[in-house]
DNA sequence: ATGCCATAGTACCGTACGGTACGGTTCGCA
DNA sequence: TGCGAACCGTACCGTACGGTACTATGGCAT
C-alpha cells in the first residue's frame, strides 16, 4: 500500500494512523464526555504524542472537528435505489428510514458528538454545530427527501413542499426522543420501542400526506 | 420585610440575594456559554464573594441545579381554565400551546440551560438533565395533557394513549427546530415562522386526531 | 457602645489542561 | 551503512479554574 492508497480510501485527506487515533478519541469521548478528552489522554490512549496530535490537527478545535468529520465519513447513507413503489414498499421504506434514524440518533458515537456541538455551541460561531448539520442532517435528509419524492412521482404521496413533508415525518418519528437521550435518558430503555414507534409515526405520516386516504 | 417574607415569595428557599446572584448567573451563562460560567466571574459579575457562593450552593454544580431550579421556578405555566370547548376554541388553544411551546424554546435563557445540562449529561449521571426534564417537561406536558384531555372530553379528540398524542403533536410542532437551535442555528431567522409553524402543525395535529375528519 | 453575624474583597493553594520543546527510536531510502 | 524524516514519550511552561482562608466592613440586636 503506498501512500496515495493511504489517503484515498478514507475519504478524507487522513492517513491509517490518524485515523485510528481518531477512532480512541471517539472512543473516549463516548465513555468520558468532553472532559475526558484532553489532549493528553488521546496521546496516552491511542499511543501517540501530542506534538503529533497537534501537528495533524492544529488544535484541541481542530481534532474535534476532525473526529467529526471523520465520523460522519464513516456514515454512508445507502441510497434507495430508484425501484418502482407500490403502497405496501413505500410504507416498508419509510419504515425503515424510521428505525435507522432512531437508531442513528440513538448511537452512542452521535449522541455523544451531539453533546459536544451542542457544548461548544455558544462559544466559536458554533462552528462544531455547523460542521455536524452538514455531515450528518443533510446526509440523512437527502435520503428521505428522495423516498418522498419517489413516493409522490408514484403518485402515493402529495405534499407541495418537500421539506415541510419530510420535517413532519422527523417529528412524529422522533418527536422529544433525541432530546431526551441528549440529556441523559438512557437509550437501551428505549431501543425495544423503536420499531413500534417507526411503525406509528409512518402510519400517521401516511394519514396526513398518503393519497389513499 | 421581614425573614419569613423573603423566604416566602421566591417559590424556592432563596432569600432576594440569592435570586438576584442567579440572574447574574444566568446572564453570564446566556452570553458567554458554560466556560464563562466561573465561580470568580459570577462572583464578580454579582458583587459577592466566592465564600458566599459556596456558602449558599455548596459548590459548582450546586450552583448549576439552583440556576436550573430557580428558572423552572420563574415559568409558571397558568392552567387552562376548564372552559367549555367547541372546535374553534380547541384550535386556538393548541395553536397558542404550540406558539408558546416554540417561543420557550428558543429562549436564551432555555436553550443556554439546555446546553449546559446537555454538555454535563455524560458525566454525573446526568444529574442537571433530570432536573431539567422534572422541572421544565413536566410542566409544559401537563399543560398539553390538560388541554387534550379537555378535547376528548368535549368529543372533539379521539385518541386513546394520550402520551403517544402528546408526542405526535409535540413533533409537528417542534420537528429538529430545537436540535438545530441547540447547535448553534440563529433563533432570530426562525421566530418569524412560528406562527405558521403552530397552525401548520396544529392542523396536522387535528388531522390525525380530530374527530371531525 | 459593644459584640455578633453576614458578607464583600482579596489573596492563596493545588491541580489540571492546552500547547511547546527536546531526546531517543524506528523506518524508509539512497 | 549512513542519513533524514516521522514519531513516541516525557518533561516543561503558563494559565486558569475550583475551592479555602483571612481580613475588613456594615448592619442589627442587646
Amino acid at each position: 500500500m503506498n501512500a496515495a492508497m493511504k489517503e484515498a480510501n478514507a475519504g478524507e485527506g487522513l492517513t491509517e494512523r490518524q485515523r485510528a487515533v481518531l477512532e480512541q478519541a471517539l472512543r473516549l469521548l463516548v465513555d468520558g464526555g468532553e472532559k475526558a478528552l484532553t489532549t493528553a489522554g488521546v496521546a496516552r490512549a491511542a499511543n501517540c504524542s501530542k506534538e503529533s496530535l497537534y501537528k495533524w490537527f492544529g488544535d484541541r478545535d481542530g481534532l474535534l472537528s476532525a473526529m467529526i468529520a471523520f465520523q460522519a465519513s464513516k456514515v454512508r447513507t445507502l441510497d434507495v435505489t430508484a425501484e418502482t413503489l407500490d403502497g405496501a414498499s413505500l410504507g416498508a421504506h419509510l419504515v425503515a428510514f424510521a428505525k435507522d434514524l432512531l437508531e442513528v440518533l440513538a448511537g452512542d458515537v452521535s449522541l455523544a458528538l451531539n453533546r459536544l456541538a451542542i457544548g461548544q455551541a455558544s462559544r466559536e460561531g458554533s462552528k462544531l454545530g455547523h460542521l455536524l448539520q452538514e455531515r450528518g442532517r443533510r446526509q440523512i435528509g437527502r435520503r428521505a427527501g428522495a423516498l418522498l419524492e419517489a413516493g409522490r412521482k408514484a403518485g402515493l404521496l402529495a405534499f407541495e413542499d418537500a421539506e415541510e413533508a419530510y420535517g413532519a415525518l422527523y417529528g412524529l418519528v422522533v418527536s422529544d426522543w433525541h432530546l431526551r437521550m441528549l440529556l441523559g435518558e438512557a437509550p437501551g430503555d428505549m431501543k425495544k420501542d423503536f420499531s413500534r414507534r417507526a411503525e406509528g409515526a409512518v402510519a400517521a405520516f401516511l394519514t396526513l400526506y398518503g393519497t389513499k386516504g
